[in-house]
DNA sequence: TTTGTTCGTAAGGTTTACTAACAAACTATG
DNA sequence: CATAGTTTGTTAGTAAACCTTACGAACAAA
């Protein structure tokens, strides 16, 4: 047979059958009803735009599944037969998720299916690395697991590093992990389905999911370092070598000219990270405080704006400490980036801060499961 | 009904039909067969996954349809039946592609299934703008349109401006358009299908679908300005405002510090478009050539960097005039882009000039008409 | 009580792609 | 040269998925 030509037909292609349709349908039927809760079937036919008799059959499919329930008839006092309201089962099956970003410590949750967490679990890391970190991992994950009081639909776990599309951790310098199969290390350990992605990536999911964000933002993650993920038109960007997001080694600024070479100090996340900020703050001290995070915000505008310009982003979201994001940097970021876009581009942009705390990871790990397994959000 | 959550459900996520996945599987038969000529059913059958049963059923719609034809038998001598050979019956349907780049004069060319540029077609603007523009485009549409003798599929035009997706044009300086709606215009005066969108973005899809490019790729064309466009995972990116591409209009550098206003000399397009080009390279004389166009490079890879960076983007094409990108220029920008992002992520990076020549622009609207007719590409 | 509305389900039809089986047409081989 | 094996493309039948049409149940309003 003829070859495919090389490089033109790179993505898989795949066919479509039938039941991938209604896969996708009755995914829909579920997203529609975990949104917006109170529905009756004849409800989300409309809302889907298939007819009642399909919503009827994958309806039915759902609750035999215990993913759906019925809550009983409407009150409203309106004509013709009263309608049977849905929910999804929110009892019926829980997810964990597992936050590896910390330095410190590594959280689990156990999760409802719309992101309320039930119950959380913590492991140090003392200073672990390699196969002992990764055991620590598996133990936290088993623990949580313990504590779940329903059927478990998957294990989502956000890590550090650069991750390929099978939850295969390429690298994460900070836990000596090279080339470690970790999603299918934990889904081997638990027996239970595993997704392991990068935790800005995944936080990024997160505020897509569980947060107000439209279906284009990028979500940058400020701690120890820097990491951003990026949602356009309702996908995660993973970039050619799965390695999307790592806007934090980028340098920014020319103030050193143009010809300098790579100098780590001139990167965002020397700029931006969490310990090089304090650090800076507490050499400045209380009166120069401001003018530390002002700074630092604005590096922050004059790295994003090219990546603004080009995408013609709506939204960017902050993710980190308030006390350091809010008010100057946050501020000192957007008018940056105003004063260095075009105005048509920058006007509508929205720069805030999460409004998921610090649980954006865990909830981002329970937004992978969410879409692995359900094909949810 | 309840109302959805504001913001959350916007992309419109809709149902799938048993007849979209027909569709789909029928483009990815035809696509598999534009890609790759002289495949039997059977071939094609091994190659998409699908049945040879399928194949024969979408294989005789395409015939029907006047796209496919049957070759005759293929000539190896192997055991078994010989195979009937199929192509894309690339003299059944013609398109036509227009663009609207230029800045002195409106192109538009005849082409091919795959491609081929069957006629060439120009109209001066002699500064026409607004109503006069417009009838210009029009016109030499007609006369396109006239000189084809085989089926037209539909009409393509890559145009400047920020086009919505329904092909308004929301802004077009230069051609002093704005919310003009030119797609339906022209569909109306045409009578024929007729899509349209941004020309750098166009751009982007003509590498994507003709050159050499794989899944994610960004294009950015220099000439009477700069712009770009950028394909990830095979999909063009639109922007919140559908203005994505708007690269030229960003400043680039921290030269004047961090406090500075908006100044359009320090933006992208003021390094790198071709007039300003020409001009510091006319002022340097031949032997400050060199030097100019080194430091445009390098503008335009402090501009790309964060771009690189956050999107992990494995390959930037360059369009534009050889005789300035070539050499130097690249060299440099490419040199700078590897300076400025971790090496993980640039050393894989690729940045050469588009292989498609001037014709991009009528390429990449040949590509939005295969793509939106047929779901190709 | 009558009329009209709304809900959910049942029955039947259409579309889609699958599996199984087969005739046609070739090569390979004893 | 005859037979066996291989490959192609088609026919026939089946399963899945959604649709349209029709209907009973349950309510409000006149």
């Amino acid at each position: 047979m003829t070859d495919v030509l090389p490089g033109r037909l790179l993505r898989p292609q795949a066919k479509v059958l039938p039941e991938d349709a209604r896969r996708h349908n009755r995914a829909l039927v579920l997203q529609t009803l975990l949104r917006a809760e109170g529905l009756s079937r004849a409800d989300l036919a409309r809302e889907t735009g298939l007819t009642r008799v399909t919503v009827s059959d994958l309806v039915a499919e759902l609750i035999a599944e215990r993913l759906v329930r019925e809550l009983g008839q409407r009150e409203d006092a309106r004509p013709g037969k009263p309608a049977t309201l849905l929910d999804v089962d929110r009892s019926g099956h829980q997810m964990v998720g597992i936050d590896l970003s910390d330095h410190a410590v590594f959280r689990a949750a156990v999760l409802d299916l719309d992101g309320t967490i039930l119950s959380r679990h913590e492991a140090p890391l003392d200073g672990a690395t390699g196969e002992e970190a990764l055991d620590r991992v598996g133990r936290l994950a088993e623990r949580a697991l313990a504590a779940a009081d329903a059927p478990v639909l998957g294990v989502g776990v956000g890590t550090p590093g650069v991750v390929g599309p099978d939850g295969l951790v390429h690298t994460a310098p900070n836990l000596g992990w090279s080339g470690v199969p970790l999603q299918e290390l934990l889904a081997l350990r638990l027996g239970v389905p595993v997704i392991v992605a990068n935790d800005a990536n995944v936080s990024a999911l997160a505020e897509h999911g569980f947060g107000e964000a439209g279906g284009d933002l990028m979500v940058v993650t400020i701690g120890a370092g820097v990491g951003s993920g990026l949602i356009l038109s309702g996908a995660l960007v993973r970039g050619a070598r799965f390695a999307a997001g790592e806007i934090g080694q980028v340098m920014v600024g020319t103030d050193g000219g143009l010809d300098v070479e790579y100098d780590r100090g001139k990167t965002v996340e020397a700029w931006l990270s969490v310990p090089s900020l304090e650090e800076r703050i507490r050499a400045a001290g209380d009166t120069g405080r401001a003018e530390v995070l002002r700074r630092a915000g604005q590096r922050l505008g004059v790295a994003l704006a090219p990546v603004v310009g080009a995408l013609n982003l709506g939204e960017v979201v902050l993710s980190g400490p308030p006390e350091l994001l809010d008010g100057d940097l946050a501020e000192a970021a957007l008018e940056t980036i105003r004063r260095r876009t075009m105005s048509d581009t920058s006007d509508a942009l929205i720069l805030r801060r999460t409004t998921l705390g610090r649980d954006i990871v865990l909830l981002g790990a329970a937004v992978l499961v969410l879409s692995g397994r359900l094909g949810v959000s």
